[in-house]
DNA sequence: CATGAATGAGAATTCATTCAT
DNA sequence: GATGAATGAATTCTCATTCAT
């Protein structure tokens, strides 16, 4: 029966997500979410408040996820250039694989009350570590957090965003990544 | 017959994209935007045909502006490093200069239902064009359309984005501008 | 120019005929009958007064017209066989080939608002009156006017109305003449 | 949980029907039916999917409610002269005593969205099979359906339509059945 | 006479939320 | 915990009508 409930409020989420990537934010109602949830709409106010709650918290759990899935892909052992091939190639696999909850993330943290809530810093701070860790080793070129954001994280997405208006995303996706390797290791 | 009234169709516009800043997509009604132009509701249809319409509508015009922004103060006979450093900074001055366009473009890009209808490489083309001269000229180092979007404008967004949680942006900005000339210069 | 007014009258009222039958009274609107008559709303302002009162006019003067389509038909020195079979066949030809006015004057005919402004003892006075000339032959058998209009039109509109879920509507037309000659003939 | 209110969906049928006969199917509204019913506009939605649905669910419900009526007043033994004038009374007295079913069902059967929902054969399929019995015995002269209602119920209907306009419906009402059973009875 | 713009009022419908079971 | 009913408030949008030209 925890079971059961766990697996509800996981429905919830996904059918959350789900809708927002077909109708956007906006078009997304709680009523909506409910019916491809399977539960009644009450049900979500078993798990949230309210639906800003509701976002906000599914939005700070999903903001990690693209995080914790390059965490999952890296090692302190890789080179310096294999690093940011995997960080690269990890950010737009997980726009394929996830691309529901890549879209809901990107949308969020465009929307003004919602991204307050939540901080890319606090998202990113495994991999960051990592990376400090290989620019005090020498590996990787010092600059700022925010230009590391900047240039490993922000072309790639744009990339992801992009992918359907592209023909294939691979060959700009390799010339991405020698040119980050290029500019970042020393 | 009365004329239709562009005066007025601008104060809607305008407080459309006001309110989007604001209050999100999902925050901004029809009601909302007719009391903030002081027109009434019924008034914006005579200009939109439905919300969609309008957002669809004024995304196209405004996704414009960005780079009619950058046209104006990039000259063909720069040096590649300026041209660079006009473009970023001039990227990163119209998120600073017209706040309220960033917001709404920002967000309606990342909306799916919306970002189908514009093209970003339709509106950036004549700075893309430039580029190309500076390319063919070997000025500036030959890469994809697509990465020269992934890094010439996606980095300065995302600084432009997050502008309210850092200091000051300004030594973010010129890293990064140092950065791009060493990427980019041949 | 006068015949143009007339014209756009004209238009004016084939619109809402027109619009009343595809959607009936409650979807057809001013705008919408302006943009099937190619006019603007403000110009139907120039001939009616107001949406209701251009109903009533207009059914008032289309209530009058399939009495007038019979009136062409009937000759005062037919048999009483043959006036009641001329007026049945008249009136089912009517409703098919003036489809819309047919339409529009039964759906007008049974909303209260509208139906207390016609009489429509008044519409038919004139065919009344040719039948009361027979009955006072002693060729027609005498009732009421109400009793008239009860079996001489009622019946036939009710197969009007239902011709399109009939096969074919001919053999009741047929059958009906033949039963009404019997009665009411003397 | 809640369980839905029989009493309410009455209600709501009931202040549709009653608002239809005094202000036509175009000047009722949600709203007007809601404050009616004294329930909230929302509450409608929980028992009909739109105002469309709504009318063509009741119209189809009330169709029946005539033949209903009569059923309860026929009887199988009557003799062919009986059942006749039993129909068209029972017809008229149903018309008065409930005078906005009678309406409500007059208007929407004039309605061709509406119409094309409920056929008049599948209401009247009870008394229909009984007057067949009636013609297979030789009791009433045998005719197509479609002027079993044409004769039996348009002309009584035509009648009770026109009701407030004549002074008594009595004189009337006896004569059209004096000429009915001529008619029909064999 | 003719018009498209403009609008207050109101339409149908949906929303986020609460209630009663 | 879970639910479908219920709803006040808000949504998008249309309406009949008037205005200014």
């Amino acid at each position: 029966m925890r079971v059961r409930d766990q697996d509800k409020q996981q429905r919830i989420k996904e059918a959350m997500v789900h809708l927002i990537l077909r109708e956007g934010i906006d078009g997304t109602s709680i009523s909506k979410i409910a019916k491809e949830a399977c539960v009644s709409p009450a049900t979500i106010y078993v798990y949230y408040n309210s639906k800003e709650d509701m976002l906000a918290e599914v939005f700070r759990e999903y903001s990690r996820q693209p995080y914790q899935y390059l965490m999952r892909r890296v090692r302190p052992d890789m080179g310096g250039d294999e690093l940011i091939e995997t960080i690269v190639r990890g950010c737009y696999a997980f726009s394929r694989e996830h691309e529901e909850v890549f879209s809901f993330v990107e949308q969020c943290s465009r929307c003004p009350t919602l991204s307050e809530s939540v901080s890319e810093e606090e998202c990113s701070c495994d991999i960051l570590d990592l990376i400090h860790s290989y620019q005090a080793r020498g590996e990787i070129r010092s600059c700022s957090d925010w230009n590391i954001g900047a240039m490993l994280f922000a072309p790639v997405r744009f990339l992801a965003s992009n992918r359907c208006t592209m023909a294939s995303g691979e060959p700009q996706l390799s010339e991405l990544i020698r040119m980050l390797q290029q500019l970042l290791l020393c």
